[in-house]
DNA sequence: CTCAAGTGGTTGCAGATGTAACTGTCCATT
DNA sequence: AATGGACAGTTACATCTGCAACCACTTGAG
């Protein structure tokens, strides 16, 4: 019956996770108002262009609910904006507006900075490992992104 | 202005904990409709014995209400129930019933046979090089706990 | 002894979340 | 054409969460 919570892997995991995402986290709700799931929106849009709902879902991991809220805020804030596709009216491609792609812009400089310090922090061996262990973590565990219907 | 949201640290990492902990997470509550608070708080009087609900809060990473709610629930289930201080009335004892401690027990179990499973799936290597990452992580990152009143 | 400040724990509230159900659209089969 | 299933995205609902305010109690300064 030894057991104890703080060398639980899952919860070491997700203590570290909320330490270095919270530090982040701080910026852009201070700074913008945004939250994590609109982060994340604006970042995929912002690296990728012009993309749907479902694809910043598949980029992001986040969960269609989730996306539709994001991308409803960032519209309210004027840094996206909806267009219909011609050829399947379900579909809506999803692009940020001027304003949008500059606040992006400020977002990824804020982004480099942090990495910058966590490197520092952490040091070239602590990062290196980290992302060893990671890699192997989503190696292993990520859910397999769709397939195209094989066989069965 | 490049920038992928995959390759950045915080989202990589929490998307990890995420994979890690949902698997773990998904028998406690099938199981026992326990919440993540609630095993937390379990596993924290398991281990240790009688605490009060802030010594929970700080051993589990816990906000104070979380750790509450986490209580009243355990205390619904008969899992757990309080006593009183007799020296300061504030104070609440807690400790698991035998009932209580059964659970853990199974829990015990469950969470050494996923964390079996997960060195299988990383590898020893894996495994050996994201606990260094995280440990450097607490190790830079983590709130130092509460310190006897220094000098300052 | 008294009173202000601090502490352990609970609760009201507002915001965030996932599930499931829904709308509107497309497409394959008939 | 008609219809049933699949898919994009939204929404209603129940639950969970953190913050701030709160209550009861303790402590220390005067």
């Amino acid at each position: 019956m030894d057991f104890k919570l703080e060398t639980f892997l899952p919860y070491r995991l997700n203590l570290a996770a909320e330490l270095v995402s919270q530090r982040f986290a701080a910026q852009y709700r201070a700074r913008y108002r945004m939250t994590r799931p609109e982060w994340r929106a604006l970042a995929a849009l912002g690296s990728y262009g012009r993309m749907t709902a479902t694809e910043i879902g598949a980029n992001s991991s986040m969960h269609k609910t989730k996306v539709s809220r994001a991308v409803r805020a960032l519209e309210e804030k004027r840094w996206l904006k909806r267009s219909e596709d011609l050829d399947d009216r379900r579909i809506e491609h999803l692009e940020l507006t001027p304003a949008g792609r500059r606040i992006y812009g400020e977002m990824v400089v804020l982004a480099h900075d942090y990495e910058r310090d966590l490197a520092g922090l952490l040091g070239a061996g602590g990062l290196r490992q980290l992302e060893a262990g990671l890699a192997a973590i989503e190696a292993k565990l990520a859910v397999p992104a769709r397939r195209r219907a094989p066989k069965d």
